[in-house]
DNA sequence: CGGCATCCCTGGGGATACTG
DNA sequence: CAGTATCCCCAGGGATGCCG
């Protein structure tokens, strides 16, 4: 085991604000999307699996809100909008990934949790 | 700027499913309070605050069918029922652990950029 | 003490249609 | 193309009450 860390009830807070942001359906997704680079609207939408254009908007919106990523209109017909993660959404997608990572890593270790766990409960 | 993770589509969905997991409201924060040490339930239902009975109640039973907490019983009066990390959720408090350091480091400057968007769009 | 069971309500989010 | 607006549904989750 590593070393655990201990309980800070302040950092608590903080990890509940973060996830409150970047932990709804498709916020990781887009800044996930971004790290590759700049992205137009409908690249974004094709990229991301399954997200509607309403919450692709709504996303974007409050990652810009927050600075995460950067928003660029060019008001030509069709009109053109680029998205990109700023400094702070690239700093983001570190820690991201390593739960990503963390994710790929035990994977197999929670499904075989989750499938003893059901088999022992009959069903 | 470190070096931008590039975008992996299966390492994308990995993410997902690990907040879809633990992203939900309260998993972390009970989690993170049993990276202390073991508790009782109604030590975890005052370390947390804000969390009902009933979702003290689903958050652990979710947690423990990932294998992520043990759970024991003790068949006393008053009965006794004692959670715990199990490696496997002490390993997923690492990840966790960098995410709230992000969020202490860099929770400022959003709250900045927030600042920023709200002025500029009047309100 | 440590739960289920039940009721109920809010809001996250999909589908669809319209606009600049 | 890149949105905004509207409708609508249902799952998340709080409050309350009962049980071993």
């Amino acid at each position: 085991m590593t070393t655990p860390p201990q309980h800070d009830p302040a950092a608590c807070i903080r990890v509940s604000e973060v996830l409150g942001r970047v932990g709804d359906k498709w916020s990781i997704q887009v800044v996930s999307a971004l790290g590759k680079g700049p992205h137009r609207f409908n690249e974004l939408r094709r990229a991301i699996d399954g997200i509607s254009q309403r919450m692709l908007t709504l996303t974007l919106r409050g990652l810009e809100r927050d600075g995460l990523i950067g928003r660029k209109v060019t008001p030509s017909i069709p009109p053109r909008v680029d998205y990109w993660l700023t400094d702070l959404g690239q700093s983001l997608l570190v820690p991201v990934q390593a739960l990503g990572d963390w994710a790929l890593t035990h994977r197999t270790s929670v499904d075989q949790a989750r499938n003893a766990y059901d088999r022992m409960v009959d069903e």
